[in-house]
DNA sequence: GGGTTTCTTCAAAATTTCTACCAATTTAGT
DNA sequence: ACTAAATTGGTAGAAATTTTGAAGAAACCC
């Protein structure tokens, strides 16, 4: 899953990217206005967190920007205890939560995980597709109510499979997702292919379909 | 879609390679400039990533080069940071953006597919003629709703041919988009007509009209 | 520290895609 | 209609990619 921190203040930005990395997240950041509206344009993210106060500009006009060009990124805002006025607007323009600073690692992680929630995997907190079935919260998974153990990039590969569901997955995003330093992981693909076989290998044991296809020379694809 | 990496760093050169064959693209790579000049009179791509500083001359001299010359080619230009007046000048010369190094994979993949559905798509992600459509996002093509399987090469052959609709297409341009290595390729068409056969045969059993004409002696073209 | 689990690397086997080749067919020009 | 060149369609070997199992590293847990 992918995040965009916007904020200016360079510690507190790497800080939560550091984080929320560890978290099994793909974190990128801007730290001003016009770098936040740039990477907006280009890319998608699952979730932005939007600091308010700006250099070069108001978050708002940020949030507004998202909402007008497109898309269904997740935003969460992000400024002091006390800017009851912003919250309100940032709520009205479209955001989906509000965290006033400072505020815990752990309860950065819960929204965010809340918003994601929404967005992939339709605000439920057990997420069922055919025989599988996740539980978001205790990060389990059961295959025909029997549970499954997988190991912890297991587990992230499956949800990000299920997160994209249809969409093609190109080796090297598997490859950044699972190595959390994408590194010169660019010509080593081998772990990928070793854990996908792993998943794919106690997916099958539990009794379902093989939903993961390959792309041959692309990456992985999720079908239903 | 072909793209031509101008890059005297070979290591990065060759990431880049790697990187965007995993994303559909063909590559090609020029380390030098009169290398690049080389190529781009003889060829011709869907996007050429430019760098600047070359070991035996000046990355914008190739712009201008490649803009008095011809052609619709798409350029990126590569530099450092701060080299704000590479920008500029490159940009006045008619490049279509920018990328300030270092920079993500995934964001140069980003601008490249910018570039090239601006020219060839209408700026569309999905993109349909008749009954076939593309996605050109998630590289997959359905025909009438059922997704049809192609291997790389027949998509990039099927993308170059919706990108040129209506237009005869050389034989020996079809050549040069298709192979990778651009060997003496330029007498030998045979396996031109194994790719458009094996295309032509997977549209049809698809379902689809034949769309893709043989214009004797010269090439073939997308008649819808 | 010892034992266990998980992660990564490696190399051979299997699979998929690509290219070369050949015979049959079509085309353009005479 | 005949000829030479170009294209089609099939097949097979080459090349590239993925799968697979096993073993070495690294991380984790008492």
């Amino acid at each position: 899953m992918k995040i965009l921190i916007i904020e200016d203040e360079r510690s507190l930005a790497e800080d939560i990217s550091r984080y929320l990395s560890g978290e099994h997240y793909l974190c990128e950041t801007a730290a001003t206005y016009a770098e936040a509206i740039e990477k907006i344009e280009l890319y998608s993210y699952d979730c932005i967190l939007l600091d308010i106060m700006l250099p070069d500009g108001n978050g708002l006009d940020v949030l507004k920007h998202i909402k007008e060009i497109k898309k269904r990124d997740g935003v969460i805002i992000l400024s002091a205890k006390d800017a009851i006025d912003d919250r309100v607007k940032g709520l009205q323009l479209g955001a989906d939560d509000y965290l006033p600073k400072p505020f815990h690692h752990s309860e950065l992680a819960a929204r965010i995980f809340s918003v994601i929630r929404r967005k992939y995997f339709d605000n439920a907190n057990v997420f069922t597709a055919n025989e599988i079935s996740v539980d978001l919260l205790a990060n389990t998974v059961t295959v025909n109510g029997i549970p499954l153990h997988l190991t912890k990039k297991e587990y992230a590969l499956l949800l990000l499979f299920l997160g994209n569901r249809g969409k093609t997955i190109p080796k090297s995003a598997l490859a950044e997702h699972l190595s959390g330093d994408l590194a010169d992981m660019l010509d080593n693909h081998d772990f990928v292919y070793a854990h996908v076989k792993n998943l794919k290998k106690k997916l099958n044991e539990g009794g379902t379909k093989n939903y993961i296809k390959t792309m041959y020379g692309i990456g992985y694809k999720w079908e239903s």
